[in-house]
DNA sequence: AGTGGTTTTTTCGAGCAATAAAAATAATGC
DNA sequence: GCATTATTTTTATTGCTCGAAAAAACCACT
């Protein structure tokens, strides 16, 4: 058991945290800034800032002139985080890729490597080796890194273990099972955490707008599967970390439509590429869905339905039905005030709106609401690695950074 | 925006906090056994409680005897909330009841008045006027408690505003619209608070079975109305205060039967009283609702049912078809170890039970989580009640006594 | 009644962090 | 050079928790 107790301890860890936040969300800053934002008094950014600077987490900058207009009185020296004074190996995984990233502490990538994965990746090697392959690979192409590397993030698709250790159903083959988070952390020494893809879109989009920031967000992804992730004023929710959104397969209709996932009725089996293209070309809807969707078969699907096409219209509005219903009844337990469609099919929002629509007018929470704001963000790769990145980061200022005692330095 | 900036003086309202929390969690206690729950020094409970008697929140117990087996050393004196300390009023306002409680700082239940409602009794009078008047009735016929009268918390059925300032919409009779929260704070002088009733439950549960007070518990109350509370490892959710989780009107079948809400397809119009009854006798399912089904009928209902009857058994059957596709699709979203049933439907959770898990067997999350435990508790009265009662007591606890300044006495 | 043992509670001094106010610093403008 | 302006640091004070030691309160036994 955690001790809740609050101590002088607790509270210097508390203010520097409010001190790498602000650095966080507002970038290199001057010292009466970060006292501004904080709300802690100058004596204490400056106490709280020379043992920062002492540790090697931060740095000043040789201000290049005065970017601000005011023209008079001492100039402000800016601070922010030391480059070198932490690293973090992202690693995103898809079902037919791997992206892995070097970045370090202020946020700046360092490396990327991408390859391909296959079906049967798996089963030649295990996902322990498999990463702690790339991490090699990452730590011999920066080999100052290594010594700083604090974190090893993984962002996969399925459904995590409630310890968020391993994956226990994925798309990407055979993925689950073994919970590799512990062994891969036992053999490289370091913190790994496994994270939903769907949760960190919810995180990034809320990186990458700051209207959003604070917001109460439904980031929906639709592609080849369909995800979601909740930001409730600027928390993630769904079980803290690690546990289960699984919107996409949450039923749409009882015996409905062959999932993936090997159930039936799921809104994926609908809403999913391989489930519009099904539907689109009147194949029976338990047949057993195509392993990948080629992109150009989906673009050319909207543009047919964009077109006017009756069989590819059809396709998008028993999509936008899935959709539709699947918000309702997410409606009924959150309250977003934002929804956002990220993904290939946010691309065919304006083919499934009116059935998205019509659904969600049937639901007593958005007869009186109102039917909350829905928009389309079609680049889905930047908000899950902006929400991978500043997950991991924020989590190393929490955790690491905020919780050094002022005698220790990094 | 408040100040988030941690200082000794919100050390001392944590830690202040955390004894509150621990007395009221496990009554009147020696300080050593506080300092075993709470963690914090001696020194420190010795300290906090110095204040808080001088404060008179607290007093020390003559303790009768020794209840606990120790016969040698110095006795402990325990130290309990002086339950002149504060008073609360709370209100349980249903459909055709309304019952109003004053419970003094130390959870007695001091006077209780109960009256009953009608479709009219908002057409004639506010809802600000109403409870003003019985709350004049309670300081009445207990004077003493006007002093030192803390909060009013009214529990109500229905979708509350944003804010928790009013009610958008209820299934009781011409309540929704006025946002009475904030007349009845300014008349009266004291901070108000407006609950949902299916939150409460989840609340109450909590405090009732101490097994569940930190686990992720769904409460799902079935009777004249469907509802849900959500209690994820301790902390209520279902976005913080005031907010929706209108679990009896999540959509169940598109188009489907007519609910009282005037929607169609809601849960609560195939599995609440007047859902079952309609379906039994085999009156159209988008027939115009029963306003109120007598506990004899639906108890005999149950009792046709598990005798055999054929046609009530289907009605109980679809009932626990749109529960358990409810449950299901919850189940998407949150992930609770435990699924309890409360309120008369309770009582025919063995009718309901093959249906409800049929229809969970249908989803992926339990395929691979496993059926989550599904129990009956058939008294909701004392899990609302209790809730309520907790909730505002802990509030007080934490806004108006843990932030009280050492020289400052009540 | 007196004494030793045991457990609970209080007292005391050290250490730490935050704040307000004053002082120091580093530029500009005339 | 000197006043002005804005940023940063220093100083004195306050309030908190904690560990250790002291005090208090009771029992048991002689």
């Amino acid at each position: 058991m955690t001790r809740n107790v609050s101590d002088s301890d607790s509270v210097r860890r508390l203010n520097r945290g409010l001190i790498l936040a602000a650095l966080r969300s507002g970038g290199p800053q001057s010292r009466t800034a970060l006292a501004g934002v904080t709300g802690l008094s100058h004596a204490s950014i400056t106490a709280i800032m020379q043992d920062l600077l002492t540790q090697r987490v931060v740095e000043e900058l040789t201000s290049s002139g005065r970017p601000d207009g005011r023209m008079r009185g001492r100039p402000a020296t800016l601070v922010g985080f030391r480059r070198a004074a932490a690293y973090v190996a992202l690693f995103e995984l898809d079902v037919n890729r791997l992206r892995a990233s070097l970045v370090d502490y202020s946020g700046v990538l360092v490396d990327r490597i991408e390859t391909s994965v296959t079906p049967t990746t798996f089963q030649e090697t295990t996902p322990t080796a498999f990463f702690n392959d790339h991490l090699d690979n990452l730590r011999r192409r920066t080999p100052k890194a290594t010594q700083a590397l604090r974190r090893i993030a993984i962002s996969v698709q399925g459904i995590l273990d409630r310890e968020g250790c391993g994956v226990k159903w994925s798309p990407i083959a055979h993925l689950a099972g073994a919970s590799f988070v512990t062994d891969l952390a036992q053999q490289s020494g370091l913190q790994v955490t496994l994270h939903k893809r769907g949760r960190l879109l919810a995180e990034g989009t809320r990186w990458l707008d700051p209207n959003l920031h604070d917001a109460s967000v439904a980031t929906v992804f639709i592609g080849s599967t369909v995800a979601m992730g909740l930001s409730l004023r600027g928390q993630i929710t769904g079980r803290g970390e690690g546990g289960a959104t699984e919107f996409g397969h949450m039923n749409h209709a009882p015996n409905g439509a062959l999932c993936r996932c090997g159930m039936r009725g799921c809104i994926e089996a609908y809403a999913a590429d391989y489930g519009v293209l099904r539907t689109s070309y009147s194949v029976p809807e338990t047949t057993h869905p195509a392993p990948a969707v080629p992109a150009q078969q989906y673009e050319s699907l909207v543009q047919r339905a964009e077109a006017g096409d009756r069989a590819a219209t059809h396709g998008f509005n028993l999509a936008g039905r899935a959709i539709g219903f699947g918000l309702s009844r997410m409606l009924a337990m959150f309250d977003p005030s934002h929804i956002l469609l990220v993904g290939p099919g946010a691309r065919a929002l304006p083919l499934m709106r009116g059935e998205i629509e019509a659904a969600l007018a049937t639901s007593l929470v958005c007869s009186i609401n109102g039917i909350p704001l829905i928009s389309a963000h079609l680049d889905e790769k930047e908000p899950i690695f902006r929400g991978l990145l500043m997950k991991t980061l924020s989590s190393v200022d929490e955790t690491d950074i905020a919780a050094l005692a002022s005698n220790v330095s990094i």
